[in-house]
RNA sequence: GGGGGAGUGGCGGAAUUGGCAGACGCGCAUGACUUAGGAUCAUGUGGAGAAAUCCGUGCGGGUUCGAGUCCCGCCUUCCCCA
């Protein structure tokens, strides 16, 4: 008897082995179709944990899949490493960013290893390197040159206590996380890349093999609408424009709105009204974007005491300000229609604004003074002078004729033009941290800029800095770093923001090309080959923000010119470059998220005292059955444990949550646990929902490896869930595959049967192969890497029967397992090795051609045959194959069960459905 | 608030996209083997019913010979928001 299947004494080997051999060394090869798979790169937070796994494992499995399709596969992986947790551990333990970023690294490498990955590790990419960022601030430079990168004012988290920017996530209810202080809203001067610029073209998705979800999120977020922009007049003179997707209400504009930020406030405000609007203003910068923009808050505002003409009527209506006015969005100015938008409805309500109708519906009469909301519909315009009559449809833009109109007529008189408005804003890049990539720019002492000169890239930052607790970025009182030189030679001041993370992320599929290229930031003979990335993995949380990123960077790229190389080479090697370079990835697949496991809580009888609010202060815990609970008990509870904050739990008796402090010296028992129990040893009740180590529902993949090997966590996390879906983690389930691997080991290591052989048995082992091979295909080019793993374990369990029954001869059974272990070999990397080398084929199994799909072998000889009546099934009969429609519905009206339903009633209709051998009679 | 998903046995999930609902696995039950079992093997397993059969994919309508799948209206829940 061979022995048991043992995942430590192979894994380490191959592991090694693959290494040493080169084996998943990834080369331009022009004779060869190339295939770049690319899965989201970690942050090195210092664990992998079961997520990277969830979204690391399945990726390289459909990657080892391609390669065994004869694709030439790179599959590269590197370390998102420059962010704030880095800078966070340098403030609170004292350790340098770099130090504790490439601890991490170190760590994590040596756990993707365990992982059984074909990452191709020369090409690893670590973004905080300055070999790395070395070309993200050549980026920078290059867009700054070309006009894509700028100055300008936008609103960020200011702690006033701190004096120093908060990041969005640092940001709690108002409060910076780690202080509790006060966070207002500010306007800084910050850089911004023009990603507006490409709003129109990242619109388009024609060219994207991309999930609908994200194309739909993108969409929204790029959030293009059609207008006119429309300038009024206030009766100082000042000019203030509005955009508007409704031109053809503008008759019925019965006020105006500037958002507190709006630069006109302060000249338009009266003195009378002074003191208020400034109050407003102050109490708006407290409130957050999320905030101010949720529609079931209540509305504030301030009359500022001005006024301004309506062009289009020449009424004067009052200016307020409301917070509900985005500056960043528009004008940050909005003509109020209540009649026709409920948000100024709402406010007009509050305040005791008029309200006008200049869209009349049809067949109603709608009053301004009664109305209960605003009706946004299609109707006819009114109270709208010369437009009185033109029926405004419901459409958007031009493909309204009202709009369409009073657009014309605007640019006509010269108030007005017609004007596309973005929901998406520039991207701000810049961060007040010391943990990033420099921004490459120096302040002359004249207050003009410059680039930093391409020879002088890249800025490094220095080592030598010390982190202040209020979170400010060293880099701001570190002379050396601060005092340089222009381009002439005067002394000069360095930038000392940095740039935003999704800068190195958008990017990094092009570094990872030639990690060591110093010429640039890929080498153009890479790039020619491997270009564009053909399948993307990751978390769909990136829908927008990162996924939007890179598509820009891909687009302003290639209008710099920096793909002309690459696409030169590539027609040289007769491959067309054209489009490309306009999209970075052409595929894109989101896997979900694993969930931390629900666990029932320990069923707890406590006693001990109770005070007079209900909680008792307990002396003797002891945890008990659920199924011997008593519903009362004297001085103390019984019920299940809920939640535990040290020696504080939180007991459901009888449907109601009881607080109880368990005594220092109280006595703690744990009947399963041996020896004398403490309160930290009890079991609270977990819900399903995110991992996080804080609520102890976290999985470590470390332990299940050394546990059950990496072979059996691959494959089942490939299995337990819908990968595109996620789910909670069930702790139990992970047996099923164990016993798949562990069967298909004494499978193959018990050798060929002896005894003669029967062609019969012959033929259904081989059918089976062959009908596995196509699930396993199938659901390998799906991402359906369950149903590939149950195609695998069907295969197992057809094999194991065919195999009892006897008569598959040695040929043929070698024939099998050949197959098989190459179907497992995505999934189960090592096993697959090592059975391969048992049986003495050639090494690698990484290197074997993909079992090839024979139909004819699959195909079977008989097939049920489905008979319903009315859709329900009512009978089912044996029949060749290769029946023709009429003998299967001839054969379908003759059983037992349709004759029995049928009732001797002539069918109606008799419907045949060949590829699912179904017959439906209809009487 | 806005945007995007998801609801199928006790559980994770299948269902060739309009064609036998519940593949595969966990768990559970019964039996076998064993000094022992959180090992292994066999059989069964959506619900009701003695059976014929009926009911079943979050809820309510609709389209169709046929609906988990398509349409309309709800409910619940998860994710994202510079």
């Amino acid at each position: 008897m061979a022995e048991r299947y043992d995942h430590k004494s192979i894994e380490g080997r191959w592991v090694k082995q693959w290494e040493d051999d080169d084996l998943y060394r990834s080369k331009v090869d022009w004779s060869k179709p190339k295939h770049y798979a690319l899965t989201m790169l970690p942050y090195p937070s210092g664990d992998l944990h079961i997520g990277h796994w969830f979204a690391m494992t399945p990726s390289d499995a459909r990657a080892r899949y391609m390669r065994m399709k004869g694709y030439n596969v790179l599959f590269p992986m590197g370390f998102d490493a420059f962010g704030l947790p880095a800078e966070q551990a340098a403030i609170s333990r004292n350790i340098h960013p770099w130090k504790w970023t490439y601890a991490n690294i170190e760590r994590m490498r040596g756990q993707l290893r365990s992982m059984g990955t074909m990452f191709d590790w020369q090409r690893e990419a670590i973004s905080c390197t300055p070999e790395y960022y070395h070309w993200t601030e050549w980026f920078f430079k290059r867009f700054y040159d070309n006009g894509l990168a700028y100055r300008g004012e936008a609103l960020v988290n200011w702690s006033p206590t701190l004096q120093t920017v908060l990041a969005n996530e640092q940001v709690i209810d108002g409060k910076d996380e780690r202080t509790g202080q006060p966070v207002i809203q500010k306007l800084m001067t910050q850089w911004f890349f023009k990603i507006t610029q490409y709003a129109d073209e990242l619109l388009d998705f024609s060219k994207l093999d991309w999930p609908e979800p994200v194309k739909i999120m993108q969409t929204n977020w790029i959030g293009r609408s059609e207008g006119a922009r429309v300038t009024f007049r206030t009766e100082r003179g000042e000019s203030i424009e509005v955009f508007t997707t409704r031109p053809d209400t503008l008759w019925g504009a019965t006020f105006m709105v500037l958002a507190p930020e709006h630069p006109l406030v302060e000249a338009i405000t009266s003195d009378a009204q002074r003191e208020a609007v400034q109050a407003y203003q102050s109490a708006a910068a407290r409130a957050t974007e999320i905030e101010r923009l949720s529609e079931d808050r209540e509305k504030t505002g301030v009359f500022t005491g001005g006024y301004v003409i309506n062009p289009v009527n020449d009424e004067r209506i009052p200016i307020w300000v409301a917070d509900y006015v985005m500056i960043s969005y528009g004008t940050g100015a909005i003509m109020a229609v209540p009649a026709h938008d409920q948000r100024d409805f709402e406010f007009a309500r509050k305040f005791d604004l008029a309200v006008r109708v200049v869209i009349q519906p049809e067949g109603e009469n709608l009053d301004g003074a009664t109305m209960p909301e605003a009706v946004p519909g299609s109707g006819v315009m009114v109270n709208s002078g010369r437009f009185n009559g033109t029926p405004s449809n419901g459409e958007k833009g031009r493909k309204n004729p009202a709009i369409s109109a009073v657009i014309d007529w605007l640019a006509e008189q010269g108030i007005g033009s017609e004007s596309v408005n973005y929901r998406l804003r520039d991207w701000l890049i810049s961060r007040q941290r010391y943990w990033g990539s420099p921004i490459p720019m120096i302040y002359r002492q004249d207050g003009t800029m410059e680039p930093v000169a391409e020879v002088d890239l890249p800025v490094e930052l220095p080592s030598d800095v010390e982190f202040m607790p209020t979170g400010r970025s060293p880099l701001t009182y570190h002379e050396p770093f601060l005092n340089t030189v222009d381009s002439q030679g005067n002394p000069a001041r360095r930038e000392t923001d940095t740039m935003d993370t999704f800068m190195c992320s958008s990017w990094y599929q092009y570094r990872y090309l030639s990690p060591d290229f110093a010429h640039g930031p890929f080498a153009p003979e890479e790039a020619a080959y491997w270009l564009p990335v053909d399948v993307y993995t990751g978390g769909a949380e990136h829908a927008t923000m990162h996924l939007l990123y890179t598509r820009f960077f891909a687009k302003a790229m290639r209008d710099l010119g920096m793909f002309d190389d690459a696409a030169a080479i590539m027609q040289q090697h007769g491959r067309s470059p054209n489009a490309l370079f306009d999209e970075p990835m052409l595929a894109l697949r989101n896997q979900g998220q694993v969930l931390g496991a629900e666990r029932i809580g320990d069923f707890i009888v406590a006693t001990g005292e109770f005070d007079e609010t209900g909680k008792l202060f307990a002396s003797h815990v002891e945890v008990i059955d659920s199924a011997a609970a008593p519903t009362s008990v004297e001085n103390g509870i019984a019920g299940e444990l809920m939640r535990r904050v040290e020696n504080v739990l939180s007991i459901d008796y009888n449907g109601e949550w009881v607080t109880v402090e368990v005594l220092p010296d109280a006595e703690v028992i744990i009947p399963a646990i041996e020896g004398v129990n403490r309160v930290e040893q009890l079991k609270h009740h977990l819900d399903i929902q995110r991992m996080s180590k804080s609520k102890g529902n976290v999985v470590n993949p470390d332990e299940l490896v050394s546990q059950y090997g990496a072979d059996s966590v691959r494959a089942y996390l490939m299995f337990a869930f819908d990968w595109e879906k996620g789910g909670p983690w069930d702790p139990k389930g992970i047996q099923g595959v164990i016993r798949w691997i562990n069967d298909i080991w004494d499978m193959v290591t018990a050798g060929a049967p002896a005894g003669p052989s029967n062609p019969a048995a012959e033929r259904v082992i081989r059918r089976k192969l062959h009908q596995a091979i196509e699930k396993v295909s199938n659901g390998l080019e799906r991402f359906s890497f369950n149903t590939s793993v149950a195609a695998l374990m069907t295969l197992r369990n057809d094999i194991k029967t065919v195999l009892r029954d006897g008569g598959v001869g040695s040929a043929v059974w070698h024939e099998v397992m050949n197959g098989m272990l190459r179907l497992m070999a995505p999934f189960a990397p090592f096993v697959a090795e090592e059975l391969w080398a048992c049986l003495g084929f050639p090494y690698s199994i990484h290197q074997q051609d993909w079992p090839a799909y024979d139909p004819a072998i699959a195909a079977e000889d008989e097939v049920e045959l489905v008979i319903q009546i009315n859709g329900k099934v009512r009978d089912k009969i044996v029949v060749p194959a290769d029946i023709s429609e009429e003998d299967a519905k001839a054969a379908a009206l003759a059983t037992e069960g349709a004759q029995r339903f049928m009732e001797g009633q002539t069918p109606k209709k008799v419907i045949y459905i060949r590829a699912r051998y179904m017959v439906n009679i209809v009487i």
